[in-house]
DNA sequence: ATGACTAAACCTTTTAGA
């Protein structure tokens, strides 16, 4: 089974890609993807392009918002029990879609995708914002993985764990991606019992998720990893494979981020 | 350099992203 999340920066640009990266999936070694993630669709419910990727042999679940924000999920099954953004949090950004899945051997998957506020800078309302977001998804994740064993929390985190996801450790401490306060709510997620699986293996040093678009920020490898797949424990001891697959960068109008692939046995 | 790109919108300028 494999699972992935890919940041698109606007679905109407970036299809065509999405549903080439789609194909290549299939047509791997590795096999199609089962739920892939995405984030920023930048477009109204009402533009989502669903008979593209039901023509693909997809199925889909959205919720879109004109402009900016807005999130789905791309699945060979079709997902049940779809939630949109964090229940009790009242929030007028669409940043959250969550659903289940068959896991491929008899039991199911829930796979929250999220894009999490960017925050701006350290001393801004939208930091403000983005703390709060973090509280409240971090409860409900909390019951969420108390009624599913297997699940899986994915998407554009903007936050990195460590140094190790930064290209620049020392010039870009204390900023926005990189606060102390930032990484404590993502180690809360991971107190929760999940786990970072791009780390349970052997990754190229300096491996990053987006790379800024000025100054050649992806042909220098200036880049932070800020999308991540989080696991619960069911899911690790099942966990054969996560990584970035950096092909997608290197296309013609590229999102600024790459999408990041979980497979599992 | 409140810069550099890219995308969307009330579009030749602003807002936001990260």
């Amino acid at each position: 089974m494999k699972i992935a999340t890919w940041n698109v920066n606007s679905l109407s640009v970036r299809l065509p890609q999405v549903l080439d990266w789609l194909a290549a999936q299939a047509a791997s070694g590795t096999g199609a993807m089962d739920v892939l993630a995405l984030q920023e669709l930048k477009m109204s419910d009402d533009k989502f392009p669903h008979a593209a990727f039901a023509e693909a042999g997809y199925q889909a679940q959205w919720f879109g918002q004109k402009t900016y924000n807005g999130v789905a999920l791309i699945s060979r099954s079709e997902g049940a029990a779809v939630v949109k953004n964090i229940p009790g949090f009242t929030d007028e950004m669409s940043r959250v879609i969550a659903a289940t899945y068959p896991d491929g051997m008899g039991g199911t998957v829930r796979v929250i995708g999220a894009y999490f506020p960017n925050g701006q800078a350290p001393d801004s309302d939208k930091f403000v914002y983005k703390m709060r977001w973090l509280s409240a998804l971090r409860e409900w994740v909390h019951s969420e993985m108390a009624a599913h064993p297997q699940l899986v929390l994915t998407g554009d985190f903007n936050i990195t764990f460590d140094d190790l996801d930064v290209w620049d450790p020392v010039g870009l401490k204390g900023t926005i991606h990189c606060t102390d306060e930032e990484r404590a709510h993502l180690r809360g997620l991971i107190e929760l019992g999940l786990t970072d699986s791009f780390r349970l293996f052997e990754q190229p040093e300096k491996s990053y998720s987006w790379w800024d678009y000025r100054d050649f920020g992806f042909r220098r490898n200036r880049g932070l990893r800020i999308d991540h797949v989080l696991v619960t424990s069911a899911l690790k001891i099942r966990a054969t494979a996560c990584g970035v697959d950096k092909v997608p960068r290197k296309n013609e109008r590229p999102s600024d981020h790459a999408p990041v692939v979980l497979t599992l046995s």
